[in-house]
DNA sequence: CTGAAAGCGCTTACAG
DNA sequence: CTGAAAGCGCTTACAG
């Protein structure tokens, strides 16, 4: 069986593939016979056209690539629903490129990510766009790209974040307002900037309550649930044992609780425990996460949408937006007795 | 600032474009000399081989397409990590694409995707690897596929499982050997095979033991944690009250324990629960879900795997392989008092 | 409204 | 060991 072509189309329809390519592409000046004769032949051949052959000529794949190292495996699962709702609105594919390497490596694994596959643009989720090198290196290859809820920049890329330092301001802020003071915060991966923000915010809101800092009552994170074990470990072994904690991200927080539920402590009467990020582990335990709602899926939606169509139109503005995040709170957090 | 393609990497070279060829794909047949000049020209001019031009040419794309349509993200996100350890070492490319369609809408859907971007081949996760009409389609279109955790089937397409009806068997034994005789059942979703699989695996148990099958006890459930809650809600109505519930996979066993929690039931001294899968959450909660750990990403790292190997080799006899799954017993259950 | 020619950037098959 | 020619299946730019 000869594989069927644009040319076989056009011989079989008795028109030039010029014709066809019209027709494929609905471009005008085609009368409706010579139209409807070349659609007739594509059904009988059952011709579907060859997306490579297209993106040679037009010199596009109409394909985005996502990459992402994060520990969160429900974030990674809410940016691919984001970015595919993008992808999906303009007829673009997905590609998804994990890589666990930094500096020297990370640049490799990018280049050869490019050698195999052409992307129209690709995508960078935490903590990728914050790594200088490697945005330095696709504005070189001259690969469009957008940015993920990473630090802002006063240049002309594509970014969409979310406002981590006020979400984290406001979580400390329904804690204190509960009539915590000694407060334990879990930081995240110290990759991502969203790390430092949300610090920041929990430092504001004590300052502004005058509540003294206290390094103690501080672990080192990185976003991960087995990160959250052992940084829970330490705190709920501290003496006083503080009345609250705040950690980074929900599967942090999630871990605090099934280690205070282990050890016979009643959250969130013995102790209040807060999240952020509002990932699906937030209600899917008992008691629920208090926590910041934050735009995963919008944010990314967002940055693919204006990738894309500054893929399209390349002289468009630069595109960099703050969007908002919002308290919900469940039963982790209460007043304190 | 002009393209550096393979002809500009030629004329700088003083060779023909197929010498440069030649060593972009580190053919043999060429001078040590000449391969050292070309590779000097590659660094001095950055260039980088057009991957789709490569594709034309070889009629190949180097991308595999993931299809899926799961309640379970943690299901999907495994079935990921699978998916791109065999794409990594074999230099491919991953491409994600959920539909949410059936019967003819599906198709379209499917058509259209290899429409825009040509994919070397398709791997299948539940449910799509049952749909006869899929597979029939993908069949015509010869586009090579692997199907995941799909019913046994004997044709020559490539096939990895895990014996799910065994697995449930074991499961309902663990909870019998406990004492328990009153078990409620939650099912999955109605059109994963698995669904019924895991179903006949509970009711061989009941039977071996003599233990008489109770409708009342089963509830319909679909995978996901929100249609667990629904039957654990009936579940936990009944009167009397089982003394243990199975759910088909572990969004719903943690539903069950959480509406249980709420309800001031203790889990498993007043009522033990059993999950499905071994997914992240069976750890995150406490008490520990007792379940099955299924091989999710090793079945979809085989069968990206063979499929890779089929589209190089397609001569090659068809794979189909079940693999085992085993008990993890952790403490949501227990003996029965 | 329609088409012939050239080109996208590679590889394949063949010749020397 | 090296290369000239043809081809992969489309689109772009131009001409009529």
């Amino acid at each position: 069986m000869k594989k069927v072509t644009i040319n076989s189309v056009a011989s079989h329809a008795g028109v030039s593939k010029k014709t066809v390519s019209r027709v494929l592409n609905n471009e005008p000046n085609v009368s409706a016979a010579t139209r409807e004769k070349v659609l007739a032949v594509f059904k009988e051949l059952d011709y579907t056209p060859n997306p490579i052959a297209r993106g040679l000529a037009q010199n596009r794949s109409f394909i985005i690539g996502c990459l992402y190292d994060n520990p969160s495996k429900s974030y990674i699962t809410r940016v691919q629903t984001g970015a595919l709702e993008a992808c999906k609105e303009n007829n673009y594919n997905l590609l998804i490129h994990p890589c666990e390497f930094r500096g020297e490596a990370l640049i490799n694994n990018i280049e050869q990510l490019l050698q195999t596959s052409r992307l129209d643009g690709i995508v960078l989720t935490p903590p990728f766009g914050d790594f200088a090198e490697l945005v330095a290196f696709l504005k070189s290859k001259k690969i469009p790209y957008a940015r993920v809820a990473s630090a802002l920049l006063q240049d002309d890329s594509i970014s969409v974040r979310s406002n981590d330092e006020q979400g984290a301001f406001e979580i400390t802020e329904h804690l204190i307002n509960l009539g915590h003071k000694s407060i334990a915060f879990i930081k995240g991966h110290p990759d991502h900037s969203a790390t430092q923000q949300r610090f920041k915010g929990y430092r504001r809101s004590l300052a502004s309550h005058g509540i003294e800092f206290d390094e103690r009552l501080v672990e080192e994170g990185n976003f991960s649930y087995h990160s959250g074990v052992d940084s829970a470990r330490s705190i709920l072994d501290l003496s006083p044992r503080p009345t609250a904690v705040f950690a980074s991200n929900d599967y942090m927080a999630a871990a605090v609780l099934k280690l205070a539920t282990q050890r016979q402590l009643k959250v969130p009467d013995d102790i209040s425990i807060a999240g952020f990020d509002n990932a699906p582990i937030a209600r899917h335990i008992w008691p629920g996460l208090t926590t910041i709602a934050q735009p995963v899926e919008e944010m990314t939606k967002q940055a693919v949408t204006q990738l894309i169509s500054h893929i399209a139109q390349p002289q468009e503005q630069p595109y960099q937006v703050t969007l908002e995040s919002r308290l919900i709170t469940r039963e982790s957090t209460s007043a304190i007795k």
